[in-house]
DNA sequence: CCTCCTTGATTGCTACTAGCAACTATACGA
DNA sequence: TCGTATAGTTGCTAGTAGCAATCAAGGAGG
């Protein structure tokens, strides 16, 4: 129990680290972490709904941070095809152009250096608390697309879209099937 | 470099998650974290000053900070014996209660779960990449004391306090010897 | 002893953030 | 068609962070 007490310390001061380095530039922490979200997620999840899931926040103050991610240019807007209540956000180029100068970036690189090839281990560790944690909170998983139980390959071999999501019946890109998606549920092990 | 990257995002999120799990109590998530804090450092560490160095944040932020806890019965405050501009908190009853409750001891729970005999491991490789970063930034490590340069051991024999700072000229016990100190260098390589 | 500079801590001020709760609009089930 | 649940926004309030100014005390040098 010690060891992991002391490496949930240091799982917290690594990330106050990290957001002292977000600060001072045009976006704050929870800024950030919209823009990172956004651009690693898949068309069905660039909602704020799931916005505010992955983030255990409120929609409240998701709908805020995106507001002001809006007004600043960063993202852009669009009403989703699929449910009219619901809107659904892109990055601008601005945002591209930001997340190249990521500090979670300078952080990846201090990881690199301290654990070199051992990095892969590291984030599967990583990967298996975080299962644990988010069950615990009854949250959701939020993982890749494809490790998930709705997901069907190749069920259109030869298009661009050649794989098939059974939950909301749409087809999948490859970029789709490698991006997370809200729906996520884990395939049974 | 993806999987570095990968595991930062990781890091972030287990964090956010953990201070989801903080709030809606009588604490903040910053209130936490100096309440751990004082748990843990050494008696020439127990200053604002120390405090604001570890978290990366500024003085006037956690003077009130600290001002909350005290106010709420969480901390005392002394004068400091050594410099007259500077005082010292020590955690209350209540507050070793409270910290008995820590909500991080549910995350280091996911750890032992998720990593079982690795956690130590995984607490060392943390601790590594907590060193680059700190020194990126320029700094304090705030490593335990008696793996200072400035230790040295057992200079009383015999005493409460065996063990000796070189920098502060001071009698250190076994306990001391084991906080976190804001004075720590580590021993060379 | 006196002076200058540095450091520890606090506080007025401002800007921003988070969360709750109320509200609108749309979807969906009976 | 009606009732209920869900997606999103916004008014309000409380609290937080940071900057800069201020006060107090150490420390170096003459």
């Amino acid at each position: 129990m010690e060891p992991a007490l002391e490496a949930a310390h240091l799982i917290d001061r690594l990330e106050r680290l990290a957001r002292a380095g977000e600060t001072g530039g045009d976006l704050n922490p929870a800024q950030w972490e919209a823009l990172r979200y956004l651009a690693r997620a898949n068309r069905f999840s660039r909602t704020p709904a799931a916005l505010a899931d992955y983030l255990a926040s409120t929609r409240g103050t998701i709908s805020r941070t995106l507001a002001s991610l809006e007004a600043k240019g960063y993202v852009r807007r669009e009403p989703s095809l699929r449910d009219g209540r619901s809107v659904e956000f892109g990055l601008t180029g601005k945002a591209a152009d930001a997340l190249a100068r990521d500090p979670l970036i300078a952080m990846a690189r201090d990881i690199e250096a301290a654990c070199g090839e051992q990095a892969p281990a590291l984030a599967e560790a990583l990967r298996a608390i975080l299962r644990m944690a988010v069950a615990r909170n009854g949250g959701r998983a939020f993982g890749a697309c494809f490790s998930c139980r709705h997901f069907r390959a190749d069920m259109h071999p030869g298009h661009a879209a050649p794989h098939h999501c059974a939950l909301l019946d749409e087809a999948l890109s490859p970029a789709d099937s490698r991006a997370i998606c809200v729906e996520q549920e884990p395939k049974a092990a």
